[in-house]
RNA sequence: GGCCCCGUAGCGCAGUUGGUUAGCGCGCCGCCCUGUCACGGCGGAGGCCGCGGGUUCGAGUCCCGUCGGGGUCGCCA
């Protein structure tokens, strides 16, 4: 090793012993005949003194060095508490260059720097304290979750990134063969057909930290390429993969936090979006929704003549100003909604804005009470199709919950949502998988999936928290007459099934055990974890909402032979 | 694809109802400085005001378009 020790572990007891320490330049204050250098390396910052004034003259931020020296105490009255090492300092006998560096881009200490600029110098912005902290705890999360599957005889196994479009339901990021113009891989969208694979295989305990692609719009919270902790396993039961989950997020949050995620609530998919208008509800703060229907059942007033009519209610809303209510409609209407209905309940227990009137005597009378409102709060209505007016009402609750401070930020709240329906009604009248199609129905479900397609309950269970899905999972299909009847209802054909994936199908002609599993968002937990609001920081080099890597450059233009070899244009021989 | 916000020096920002030579802080370059820790002092360099068009006697400022970034809805089982 070129240094004996790492600059941020040394203390006052060091006092006396040679170090020769190797680092990074962050911060020179020349005082022309001395000058203190902040040395800093992974374990952290140590003052340096030089005492040759043309040495340390020479040398910039970020300029790479070697320095020989001896530690001391500092003299009295010259230690700083903000800093570990900050009772020590290293004489430097000797510094050496190892490397310049040019003039930075950005300061390393500053706080606001344009994030495009971070990204493209990411090495520079990963010198940083925060952006290398949050890689790091990734680290150790990724470290955790392993021992917590090997100790449970778990198999890591890597599978394929350049397989065969997989039914996933995103847009595939595809990749052109050169051997075989015309015909073209796919990134897969997450390992799931292999992994079921892996139980016909025999392997029964699975997991992988696998990388997923998906061709998608992007947000802060999702990238073009994205990590999940992939698990599956044979022989299991729902229950069996819930404590697993529970057993992987539990010690993550204890070691890295510190914090006990205590005993795992359960809520069915039907109570979720009932009560919260979500299959994500964020705990952390009540607020129910209120279900307003049966209230208004004779109601006078058309808008309120619809399937459904809920209720969420707005601490202190009364005092809004009319352009706050009217920001609440455009809010409403960009969410696909007419508008959002309102209601103010006054001190004096008038009811107020536009829609009061329109309501029964009745209905006025007795309003504030049915929606659980004191005076001063406000009601925001939602009334139409019982799934959409549950929706705009569930986005209705966040955002008061974020406008009236009602959630916790300190809080962790976990949740598993359990008994998601087996199918989704499809625009044009038919059936489409809620998860995937793979899902197994419950067993009471089992023989009469075609009676209620739309009432089948699936063994399907998502982990939320604080309002994030952070994973899912179900228990599959194993038994090849139950997996044809879910295609038949999906509209899918033996011969499309067997096109697409027909070599699972054929797989579980061979004895396929009982199994299921579940996958793990693992940039999004990492963003919880390190209390940050974008993926980006918890992924050592990501791209841009265009996906566009500022850094490499990524994507780039192919030249005409690039483009010849790949076959990028070949025209495929029709069928037949 | 829709909507909202932002593009001014390397970085972070200011720039009045359209009006002379576009400023500030940090950084950068040079010199000085023996106890600083966001060291300090003196001096200096650095701008296609994202790009293109329009309105105007005159545009960083107003209008249209476009590109880039951020957010959001759609989308992402």
């Amino acid at each position: 090793m070129i240094r004996t020790t790492e600059a941020g572990t040394l203390r006052a007891e060091h006092a006396g012993q040679p170090v020769v320490l190797a680092g990074w330049v962050a911060r020179r204050r020349d005082h022309g005949g001395v000058a203190f250098l902040d040395l800093r390396d992974a374990s952290g910052i140590v003052q340096v003194v030089v005492r040759e004034s043309d040495v340390a003259h020479d040398l910039r931020a970020e300029y790479c060095v070697k320095v020989t020296g001896e530690v001391r105490t500092r003299p009295e009255g010259n230690e700083n508490t903000e800093i570990p090492t900050g009772a020590v300092e290293v004489v430097a006998s000797e510094v050496e260059v190892l490397s310049e560096a040019a003039p930075l881009p950005f300061q390393l200490d500053q706080q606001e720097v344009n994030e495009e600029t971070r990204l493209r110098y990411r090495y520079l912005d990963l010198r940083r304290e925060g952006p290398a902290r949050a890689l790091r705890m990734r680290s150790e999360v990724s470290r955790i979750a392993r021992n917590v599957l090997a100790e449970r005889n778990f198999v890591e196994i890597e599978t394929p990134t350049l397989t065969r479009s997989t039914p996933e339901g995103a847009r595939d990021f595809l990749v052109p063969v050169r051997l075989q113009p015309g015909s073209w891989y796919a990134l897969p969208q997450s390992p799931q057909l292999f992994k079921q694979l892996l139980m016909v295989a025999g392997m029964e305990r699975y997991y992988q930290i696998a990388r997923c692609y998906r061709d998608e719009d992007f947000r802060a919270d999702r990238q073009p390429e994205f990590t999940q902790l992939d698990i599956e396993m044979s022989f299991v039961e729902q229950e069996d993969v819930i404590e697993l989950g529970e057993a992987v997020i539990r010690a993550i949050w204890q070691g890295v936090l510190g914090h006990d995620i205590g005993e795992v609530p359960r809520m069915t998919y039907a109570e979720a979006m009932t009560r919260y208008g979500s299959d994500k509800p964020d705990l952390r703060f009540g607020n129910e929704l209120v279900d307003l229907t049966g209230y208004f059942k004779d109601t006078p007033f058309r808008v309120f003549q619809a399937p459904h009519v809920g209720a969420v209610v707005m601490p202190g809303g009364a005092a809004q100003p009319r352009k706050t209510f009217d920001a609440w409609q455009e809010w409403a209407k960009q969410r696909g909604a007419r508008g959002l209905a309102y209601v103010t309940f006054g001190q004096d227990g008038e009811l107020g804005g536009p829609v009061a009137k329109n309501l029964s005597e009745q209905e006025r009378a007795g309003l504030r009470e049915a929606v659980g409102a004191q005076p001063g709060d406000c009601a925001f209505f939602a009334a139409g199709e019982r799934n959409s007016a549950l929706a705009l009402l569930g986005a209705t609750r966040l955002e008061v919950g974020k406008r009236t401070g009602q959630i916790d930020e300190s809080a962790w709240s976990f949740l598993w949502i359990v008994d998601a329906p087996m199918f989704e009604q499809t625009e044009e009248g038919g059936w489409t998988s809620l998860h995937h199609p793979f899902t197994s129905p419950k067993a009471e479900w089992l023989d009469r999936l075609e009676e209620a397609p739309g009432e089948a309950l699936a063994y399907a269970y998502d982990m939320v928290c604080n309002g994030n899905e952070i994973g899912g999972g179900s228990i599959r299909i194993h038994r090849g007459d139950v997996q044809r009847r879910v295609f038949t209802l999906l509209g899918i054909s033996d011969e499309e099934a067997a096109d697409k994936f027909g070599f699972l199908l054929d797989a579980f002609a061979f004895g396929p055990p009982p199994h299921g599993g579940i996958a793990y968002g693992w940039d999004r937990i990492c963003m919880l974890l390190a209390g940050v609001d974008s993926l980006r920081d918890v992924i050592a080099f990501p791209k841009t909402g265009a996906g566009y890597d500022p850094l490499t450059g990524a994507p780039t233009p192919i030249t005409p032979q690039q483009r010849k070899e790949a076959g990028v244009d070949a025209v495929p021989e029709p069928k037949g």
